[in-house]
RNA sequence: GGUGCGGUAGCUCAGUCGGUAGAGCAAAGGACUGAAAAUCCUUGUGUCGGCGGUUCGAUCCCGCCCCACACCA
């Protein structure tokens, strides 16, 4: 048996990931792990571009459908799930195939996450509400208090990861800096990675024509049966937060929907500077016939 | 037809007591090791509706015209 490889579809939302995975899955007679921050819970559906029941019935899928909304999911935990799906596909395949959008998934798989001790919830939680009430002034000041070196190199405005290197510091005694080490995790298996993209016009008629669907195909509904749990991590979430609005009355549905393609346009920028300053990524257009010579 | 109010960045608008203009959003580029579809950083953009007049100088004042909106007839 050959040396196991994970190949890697990565690439902008919308531009034919999807497809193509299964289009290679099926041909190496293999199955698929998603890397994808959203498409993992099961009460996203149609907001995510989940692929459909036949897609999921043709090819075996890791990683949809794992969790619940009310469940945290994070980069540290969908490394070791990833490891551990990887693995299981490893005892009968030599090849796995994944598939996503999500980045800093596929890097926490690839090269793996410095370890960095669990952070006890009750301190997160007691972080988050001082710094609701107290503002970013003062979640600034006790990150220089605590943590100068982190304060010195990193994002001041960023509450985010400001509260990350807090929390962090205030549940082990070191800094968030302290635990990096940088260095790739060695895997068991070979790596390649195919990114997609398109010209941008094309990668935004798919991404509009995209919208418009998943609002004929109900993702209104769909949110409004989400919205007792608004305020979960996982509704923070392109195609959701702007139905949301039109919902509580403050957009019209059509400027609901404009938002929806604007943002998607956006999130799909991020991804693409992400994936693009990775030189291991090989890049080719999702349309060319044979996308994949292995 | 009359009166009023407007016409300034891709959009919404601010401003210049006359010295060729600025915010938000969008856009473009970027960062990103437990929220990542999240979060954060950087950067433009202009015949200031048109034509004349006054002035050393007009987007600003004056006249005419065009366009939009509101009200009156």
């Amino acid at each position: 048996m050959q040396q196991p490889t994970v190949i890697i579809i990565a690439g902008p939302t919308a531009v034919g990931k999807t497809a193509a995975a299964i289009l290679l899955a099926q041909q190496e007679q293999t199955k698929i792990i998603s890397a994808d921050s959203r498409q993992c819970y099961r009460e996203l559906n149609i907001g995510v571009a989940k692929p459909s029941e036949a897609e999921l019935r043709a090819v075996h899928h890791y990683g949809i459908d794992t969790h619940s909304i009310r469940e945290e999911v994070n980069a540290a935990i969908f490394e070791e799930l990833a490891l551990q799906w990887s693995a299981e596909i490893f005892r009968e395949h030599s090849i796995a195939v994944m598939v996503g959008g999500t980045g800093l998934y596929i890097k926490a798989f690839t090269d793996g996450l410095d370890e960095i001790p669990a952070v006890d919830p009750a301190i997160r939680r007691r972080l988050q509400q001082q710094y609701d009430l107290n503002g970013i002034v003062w979640l600034q000041e006790e990150v220089r208090l605590h943590d100068p070196a982190f304060f010195a190199e990193g994002e001041r405005h960023n509450p985010q990861r400001l509260l990350r290197a807090l929390e962090v510091c205030l549940s082990t005694g070191r800094s968030i800096l302290s635990f990096r080490s940088g260095a790739p995790r060695h895997r068991p298996f070979r790596i390649r990675k195919i990114g997609l993209d398109l010209p941008k016009e094309e990668l935004h008629r798919r991404i509009h024509d995209r919208v418009d669907q998943m609002i004929e195909h109900g993702l209104v509904e769909e949110v409004k049966g989400l919205l007792p749990y608004r305020n979960h991590n996982a509704l923070q979430t392109v195609g959701y937060k702007e139905i949301f609005e039109y919902l509580d009355g403050k957009t019209s549905l059509d400027e609901a929907v404009a938002n929806i393609k604007t943002n998607t346009r956006r999130y799909a920028k991020r991804q693409l500077t992400w994936f693009r300053k990775d030189p291991s990524i090989q890049w080719t257009d999702p349309d060319k016939t044979p996308i994949f010579k292995l």
